[in-house]
DNA sequence: CCTGCCATCAGCCGATTGGTCGATGCCGCC
DNA sequence: GGCGGCATCGACCAATCGGCTGATGGCAGG
């Protein structure tokens, strides 16, 4: 059976050389060629029909998602692995939707990182754990959580720069239920600290 | 010399009272109302023409800042004296440019807030030392602060949720750099924190 | 009546943040 | 050649934040 033939789409070199350096010690599997980010990563996707592309999210200069996009907008038959080094990206998703075939942490033991790759090149699809703990629970709400009017005023205060204890005092409730306020709205909109939390809010129209 | 009227305009009924209970033992100063809103108050200080607004911001129904902008817009000769939790509102320099006469913290001493109410009768301008520093400071720099590409670059990053450190690996720079680049954009958004500092960038068509 | 949602609160913990010094190198401009 | 803006780094410290576990009361809907 020929080797699966590889593309390394990453801006630090540094990756792009340990991935490299991983696929070329390893037989079944042929480096084909390298970007530095998204838009080279197309053109190149292009040229050299890889079978598998490591896609790392997050590169200055085209990112991982919109690479992802135009790749399935042309019909490439390639295969994408989202490589990517936190799972708490908010970019997870959207990946996915995108037409990611699979999604791997970079901390992942390299025999797993070559089982995702024949998987993704037979087109199965390969998450870590994190990841499809995340899907699954997306799925399960099926969306548009919405805030409650005390979540909203509290998130409001937020976005003002307005500490936990000020809100509190503001609102004559203690710093423990701001908290717990604080934590469903981070639930909710899937975020994990005030200031996504705010980014969210104006993204979805909930703040002016 | 007849009394300075006064009206009363805030959310909280015990600093209503509080309020009320010191001018009530205290010559030369005489009470006429009480409003729990922006709104009540313009309302009220229409009818009642009192010599001096003591005005909290963030309130319920109403803010502070649209309601100094209304009573000024309608042209009432009432002074506004800002009375507040906090100095490190971000509604300080919009309540003054608003029209607002003085700004006090209401922890300030009640000797220091009859002379406050006193000087904005005679339309003198009283301003806690805190906020006097900031406006000297706000005057020094002559506004439009813009961020550099770099700034922007780790604002879009915080927008997501990102922590200093992964904000750090991402750019390949240290975590002191980020938190020097964080201080500067809080500088110049005018802000104390990320959360606030990703509002006013939304607010600014900074990010999309 | 019971169940679920909402709002409220407590206490503990580690991680993160923001503040404040100071310092260096690069670059463009006058 | 100096000056200012920008980006970079370090170290230290207090405050804040976020996560976790668990609990209570009110109120609506089944």
């Amino acid at each position: 059976m020929a080797d699966i033939t590889v593309l390394i789409v990453d801006d630090h070199p540094v990756v792009r050389d340990g991935l490299r350096g991983m696929f070329a010690g390893t037989a079944g599997f042929r480096v084909v060629g390298e970007a530095a980010d998204g838009r080279q990563a197309v053109a190149l996707a292009e040229r050299l029909r890889p079978d598998v592309v490591l896609m790392d999210l997050r590169m200055p200069g085209g990112g991982g998602v919109e690479a992802i996009t135009e790749l399935t907008r042309r019909g490439l038959p390639c295969k994408v692995l989202v490589l990517t080094t936190y799972d708490t990206d908010t970019d997870t998703i959207p990946a996915i939707e995108a037409g990611a075939t699979g999604y791997l942490l970079k901390d992942a033991p390299r025999d797993e990182l070559f089982d995702a790759v024949r998987a993704a090149a037979e087109g199965r699809t390969v998450l870590s754990p994190a990841i499809a703990a995340r899907l699954v629970s997306r799925v399960r709400e099926p969306r548009s959580e919405s805030l409650t009017a005390r979540e909203l005023e509290i998130l409001r205060l937020v976005a003002r720069g307005t500490s936990n204890r000020e809100i509190a005092a503001e609102l004559f409730i203690s710093e423990a239920t701001v908290k717990t306020h604080l934590t469903h709205i981070y639930a909710k909109l899937d975020v994990k600290d005030r200031a996504a939390a705010v980014a969210a809010a104006y993204e979805r129209h909930l703040l002016p």
